[in-house]
DNA sequence: AGAATACCTTGAATTAAATTCATATCAGGG
DNA sequence: CCCTGATATGAATTTAATTCAAGGTATTCT
């Protein structure tokens, strides 16, 4: 008989197209899933999935499915938003602190979709960005930061969200243009055109030039679409998440080359005051963080 | 974390007010549902059910669980219908006929209800009564037979709909109006108004007076009003489903009144043949049934 | 008032089912 | 042709749900 739990890993195979991937999401193993899935299979007689190499794609069956998987889930998510407002103890200020400035990308239709459940939540974006964006937590300042830092301490939590790749952005005629790959010594010689923070905050520097020992010219500017111009124009290069060149790249603006083998990784968490943490409205903010990301950007991986 | 179980069994108990009937109709114990309630209870840390002596009572945060269950529910089902009819084995012929005169009454809403589902169906009502309907089963002439008989032989199956109460129905001002309870010795000397049918298939003559040894003149009319116009006009007395009369006792056109101590009860079942028996749409037919009748029938239990 | 009903609750024992572990298998890309 | 990155599978394990057996608590009947 099909239960919710079927429905959940439905929705997550979706999400990520992979069973792995799918498992992680909603904390299971892939072996678990795999169970599931063909049980639904054999319970239903019918095929839900095509499985080739490269993951599951849905029959029409499996579609069906995984339409009631939609349907369902935000129906249980409505009511259980319904059940939390019964008790009263709703209500709240979540005040909102980035520590990465492309994450604005994606941040307003996060924050349209989360203000229209939880009218009664106070949300705000904190203006300007921050040296050291934790310390609002500690000051008191902000209810939630969004960034690559986990906090020290056993007083903040990080709600894991999602994984990205940090692209090389070079100008299209660039010398460069014909690597698939850029290595660290690659760039030997490039002006690195950056958002206006330390050094230490700059991936590409901590991680990959650092480590090879090689220091490159810095120039900075405060929005991504300046710095997209000034690489166009030839004044340097950029390291930039997938999702914030992956327009001005199909423009033909700008190409954008991965750095090192793997590439470059950055993980987005979302830290919060470990009072704060178990707050249906918070939950609920990350979750709507994860979803819509998930939908709405290219070549992330959920954590 | 919610399930779909959960939401089965808040349905049932909806649907009969009370764990045990509600048990049996999810097939577990009293017992599971109890254990299943206060898990849910205990994981939104909200009450919802009022438990009085005789029953539970949904709370606010029950009932928009319950609504959820609803919802939930019927999303489910018609996922799975989709699903049967992806893999194409549907269609088929559904010819009914009725061992109890009084079945039309509900038997219509479903019937519009089934249609709206499986239109590729034919559903059909046999006219006229039979007085060996499971005959018509065993010609090929019908493929369901509603009524209190269990079929005999392995080729056939009973699917179990419900248990009503019979009750005696007298006119306003007869002699037995004080009595909560008629006895088989009270009615002695009555006339006995039933529908044209054999009587051994008249469970107050099979079940009470002839145990009691007590033989009635009969009288037979073909329709329910026109029975209760009988009695109504004191040509003589009836016994018939509580649901068929209640409306005219409301209206004091006539009285009814239990018979013996637990009263008269009948079983109702649906008779297929056993290779239906698992196809979906004679399983949702049931299903139909069942749903309404709980629904908008007063006093039956389901099986 | 007292017994019989007809409910629901509880905790421990049991049973069933889902999950993991450890491999096996399979397909595609370099 | 052999990695790599996927899914499948079967047995062992773990987890969770269910039942069993008693224990309460109103309500109704006598």
């Amino acid at each position: 008989m099909i239960e919710l739990r079927h429905l959940r890993s439905l929705a997550a195979i979706a999400d990520t197209g992979k069973l792995v991937h799918a498992a992680s999401q909603v904390h299971l193993t892939q072996s678990a899933l795999s169970h599931q899935m063909r049980a639904l299979e054999e319970h239903y007689g019918a095929t839900l999935f095509q499985r080739t190499g490269a993951g599951l794609r849905f029959t029409p069956a499996g579609q069906r499915l995984l339409q009631l998987a939609r349907e369902t889930l935000l129906a249980v998510a409505d009511a259980e938003r319904d059940l939390v407002r019964l008790k009263g103890d709703t209500g709240g200020d979540l005040r909102i602190a980035l520590e990465c400035h492309t994450c604005f990308d994606w941040l307003m239709p996060v924050m349209d979709a989360f203000r229209e459940r939880w009218p009664e939540v106070e949300v705000d974006l904190l203006a300007g960005f921050h040296s050291d964006p934790l310390a609002l937590l500690q000051g008191g300042k902000a209810e939630l930061v969004i960034g690559s830092q986990k906090p020290r301490g056993r007083d903040y939590v990080a709600l894991p969200l999602f994984r990205f790749e940090i692209l090389a952005v070079l100008p299209v005629e660039h010398r460069l243009r014909t690597k698939r790959r850029i290595e660290a010594a690659d760039l030997k010689g490039e002006t690195l055109i950056t958002y206006p923070v330390p050094e230490e905050r700059i991936d590409l520097i901590r991680q990959v030039l650092k480590p090879a020992d090689i220091k490159l010219k810095r120039r900075t500017a405060e929005l991504t679409v300046a710095i997209l111009q000034l690489v166009a124009s030839r004044r340097g290069i950029a390291a930039l998440p997938n999702w914030g060149v992956r327009n001005y790249v199909d423009l033909d603006y700008v190409i954008a080359r991965r750095i090192g083998a793997k590439g470059l990784w950055s993980d987005l968490y979302a830290v919060v005051p470990r009072a704060l943490a178990g707050r249906p409205y918070v939950t609920e903010f990350v979750d709507i963080i994860r979803s819509k990301c998930a939908a709405g950007l290219n070549g992330i991986e959920l954590l």
